[in-house]
DNA sequence: AAAAAATGTGGTACCGTTCCCACATTAAAG
DNA sequence: CTTTAATGTGGGAACGGTACCACATTTTTT
């Protein structure tokens, strides 16, 4: 099959003067100063004369001058960067995260490297070939203020003893942030959520409606957030109902572990209510419903523990919870910059996850 | 109203040594040689006796040195990053591409520097206060060796000056791609998609299923892709239907545009199928049907022109248009990298665009 | 008017690397 | 057994900034 030109990209002839950037010593040429008067007017700091000040503010304004904050950082010791690093960009709980921690830091006046761990193909044969050590190898070269982690090795229930070396190692050097519950033997800042509770105001929820056979669909086993919500989900499971085993199939987070997941759920036990472990899996799990031709809400109910955006708009819309994710992201950065400062850490106070009722689990049943 | 404390952080007593990373002088000591064959057993360049080697090794194990990247960027003036410059990234669009940029620029060995310009509430007051021209500052001041540059200003049919001038400025020191159309008194390289291939399709597979009512939903006026996909829409609605601007309704991207635009689309022209500019307005368009009564497609059928994740999920699913976007992120990184080799960039080919038939334009008509 | 304080300016060491060069030493070639 | 080549090693300049210090000039205080 030949393919046609889609993509065009244009051939362009010019040269790229390659970082033949333009420096502080020749500024300083330019205006007749020396490089530590040009590096005071940058600063802002000691005593420049409003003449050589004002003709050093035309040469840079001439130039395009702009300090290098490579050798700035190689002198200060600061590099003005933070890392975030997470096991999966496209996933909707991280997006906005990342959304937030981007816009929080760039108020600092902070940079963000992104490192997505899973986007690395290659093998788990060494421990350095490890992408997550990788990443937190990469925070270490390169210098960055401090890092804020999400998800995957340490959101695991059992911890690879090789990565919580690595990663106590590093925090000796810069404080690292983990959004993520707490683990043992691991000292750095830790920002959790409450996940009891968003699970138990979905399930008092799908109570109330009267439903009586409940079901649990999704989410990794052995990682933490899975667990904890599995186990609240439990807990109020064996209290108000007839809790079975066969009502919980655990697989993964992601659309496709709605859709054949809830087959097979069904299968295994008799359900008139599903909690999902979050949206995706919510509207993975509707639309494979949909094409076996059984109804949601009617046939059966579905509630999701973890709003995504967007579930608003499905049909039809999800009754979920809203856990208050971003903030989370203002948090992480802020604990970082309290760090910097050596202020000492605070208990931060923050809404409770909120139930927020829409169609997939309908009225009264 | 007293909010509980829902977010826990753990109060580390920690003291954090801030960057007293180890350096290769203290190597050397340690190992009793000098700098210079410490560096030669980094770099695996020179010669380096297999006694010295080992010792420097070890040392290297034991005190889990990682050479710093900030020096070592001074010295050699590259500093293995590229950056992205996007508007928002909580857009479906923009996350695929930087997934695919950030895995493809991983494992040429580069990191990633985010920079998300729509998430800075500064007001446009002066050009310097501009988050897109900001953004280009920072490129610079960072000395990344590459910059990648997805929507925003560059995307609008009418560029502001002094951004162009900025863009132009830098690009003469590092290489920058455009994911986005070509503009006039631009040398960067850009990377852009056929608009107008994936608009005939969908709107000659909704000619194909019988309807002659076709209107146009969403999109920011003013913005490239916008008017480009509007113009081939406009030359098919002419050629085969009864056109009117009436037919057309742009206003943004979103699912709320797609929401509340649908609704006024049809109050002002009687349609039986409508063109949206993605799946997400799409998706916001068929939710209002669904309250106002209207079935899709049966009532009115909703095509897109650009497939967003998760579309496929939808009920109805939706009938769209894979634009392979994420292969442009591949691409704009390994024109960089060409770059970078003093390479020539290539024309580069790739598979058109697909129609992606689903449930929401229905059968025939 | 002299002393003290405030203001203004350039020189130089340093941050942690790499790279070049000079100098040893050993091995191979004549 | 000398000459040349290959191998091995450390010293020091450079990258582009910042920060400290010494010194010069002006202004203020006594």
């Amino acid at each position: 099959m030949v393919s046609l030109p889609l993509i065009k990209v244009t051939l362009n002839e010019v040269l790229i003067t390659k970082k033949n950037d333009i420096t502080i010593k020749e500024i300083s040429k330019l205006s007749g100063t020396s490089k530590s008067t040009v590096s005071r007017v940058l600063s802002g700091t000691g005593y420049v004369s409003t003449e050589k000040r004002q003709a050093i503010e035309k040469v840079i304004q001439e130039t395009n001058y702009r300090p290098n904050m490579i050798a700035r950082s190689l002198q200060s010791k600061q590099t003005k960067t933070l890392a975030i690093i997470l096991p999966d960009v496209s996933n909707p709980y991280f997006i906005g995260l990342i959304e937030e921690i981007e816009r929080v830091s760039e108020g600092y006046g902070y940079t963000l490297i992104l490192i997505n761990t899973m986007s690395t193909g290659a093998d788990k044969v060494k421990a350095s070939d490890d992408p997550e050590i990788k990443a937190l190898h990469t925070v270490q070269e390169k210098q960055v203020d401090g890092a804020i982690i999400i998800g995957g090795e340490i959101d695991h229930v059992k911890v690879s003893s090789q990565y919580l070396k690595t990663l106590n190692q590093l925090n000796k050097h810069i404080p690292i942030v983990i959004i993520g519950q707490k683990i043992a033997d691991c000292d750095v800042i830790f920002v959790q959520r409450h996940i009891n509770t968003g699970m138990r105001l979905i399930v008092q929820h799908i109570l109330s409606l009267g439903y009586r056979k409940i079901g649990f669909l999704g989410g990794k086993p052995g990682v933490q957030v899975t667990e904890q919500r599995l186990a609240e989900f439990k807990r109020l499971a064996d209290m108000y109902t007839n809790y079975s085993d066969n009502n919980v199939l655990l697989n993964d987070y992601y659309l496709k572990d709605g859709y054949q997941g809830i087959e097979q759920l069904l299968d295994q036990s008799d359900l008139d209510a599903v909690v999902a472990i979050n949206d995706r899996v919510a509207l993975g799990a509707i639309r494979r419903l949909h094409e076996l031709g059984k109804i949601v809400p009617n046939d059966i109910a579905i509630g999701s523990a973890d709003q995504f955006p967007d579930s608003d708009y499905y049909i039809p819309s999800i009754t979920t919870i809203d856990q208050h994710n971003n903030s989370l992201g203002k948090i992480a950065v802020e604990q970082l910059i309290r760090s910097f400062n050596s202020q000492p850490l605070l208990t931060v106070q923050s809404d409770l996850p909120d139930l927020v009722i829409r169609e997939s689990c309908g009225e009264n049943k």
